[in-house]
DNA sequence: CGATCGATTGAACTAGATCAAATGGTGTGG
DNA sequence: CCACACCATTTGATCTAGTTCAATCGATCG
């Protein structure tokens, strides 16, 4: 993977985000390509209610920056210290073919996050999200170092009933939380079949 | 718009699909493109658990059935008379470059219809759907040839949720509901401040 | 014209939101 | 290195929006 980035564009420099800081704003030019490296991206806006709506989580190997407007309407946010390799637009067809590859998985990724948030309960919700993670990383201990109100307000529920499901799961055995930002799932059969 | 399609592969039949029938199943192999011509469109899966998920309508000149994986992970339903063209997978370049048009586009409307669904209240949905209609049609009067329970699904609601709220709609003067499957937009400004 | 399916309305109940307080973890300065 | 202060998270109690179940209404189609 590392290998295929390298080929088509081997000069792309990486850039070192801490935690909190904006790779872009809403309303900056869009146009460049980014690829997770390490650490955790996600994708914020604010309505004009004020309200704040998380559009996705990134973790390595993950591709985000699509605009199909001529400005960003997400802000991109590092979530713990994150690593981020910037690809800007370019002329040359090599580039251009890389970029289609990225394309189509992202839909994928994407139509997956709209069935997690349209899921009936906050169970279901959450219990999908963890599964989601966990086929992602390919990894039973799952890294979340995002705050729990970005995974509240990315699944459409208040960070209290995160707090609370979570603790149900961790009562029923289906996953341990050693800390604030690290989840274990133990098991995964059993949260796949929450609804 | 037709032109463009004209030319990037004017031989396309138009296909006719009547009310409920399916385009593809799930499962079915996945590589052709659908744009629709008339009518509309939805995706829909059936859970584990036995429950009804809609990933989206599809409205004249939306093009549907992306897939990364071999075979389709959604059915595709037609709601009342649709009229479909399809293009299958092909190896000129022609075709290629305007699939790879369709694609970005596609990504951004998954996107906002992700917003919809991750919003807090059901009447911030239910209206953040008409607007969002209302804006792709350019027209203030909607065609919604599709059911209360899809339209309840994809929102994530229950189809009597959708009744109220559109009934409350209709009391506030916000819209009128000439019969079943027609909408009337009478006031949009106010719609899209609703949250 | 009747039968059937979908949509609407009504009433009771429940999951989740909200408000408020307590706990815990993290980073900083002494 | 420890203690403090601040912010995030968890927990608790109440309240409300939305679900669920049930009945009625309406429209569509043979």
């Amino acid at each position: 993977m590392t290998q295929h980035l390298k080929t088509s564009s081997a000069e792309a420099p990486i850039s070192i985000y801490s935690n909190g800081m904006k790779i872009y704003r809403q309303g900056d030019p869009s146009g460049s390509l980014y690829s997770v490296q390490f650490g955790c991206v996600l994708l914020a806006r604010v309505t004009y209610g004020g309200n704040r709506q998380v559009g996705g989580f990134f973790f390595p190997n993950d591709v985000f920056g699509w605009e199909s407007e001529a400005e960003h309407c997400f802000s991109a946010e590092a979530a713990g210290t994150t690593g981020i390799r910037v690809f800007a637009p370019a002329r040359d067809p090599n580039s251009t073919e890389w970029r289609h590859k990225q394309l189509l998985p992202s839909l994928t990724r994407l139509r997956e996050q709209l069935l997690i948030v349209s899921l009936g309960t906050a169970d279901a919700r959450l219990a999908a999200f963890l599964c989601d993670l966990v086929e992602r990383n390919r990894n039973d201990l799952l890294v979340l170092p995002m705050h729990r109100l970005d995974i509240a307000a990315y699944l459409g529920i208040s960070p209290e009933t995160v707090s609370r499901v979570l603790r149900r799961f961790k009562d029923a055995g289906l996953v341990s939380v050693p800390s604030t930002h690290y989840i274990k799932v133990l098991n995964l059969p059993a949260l796949q079949q929450i609804q």
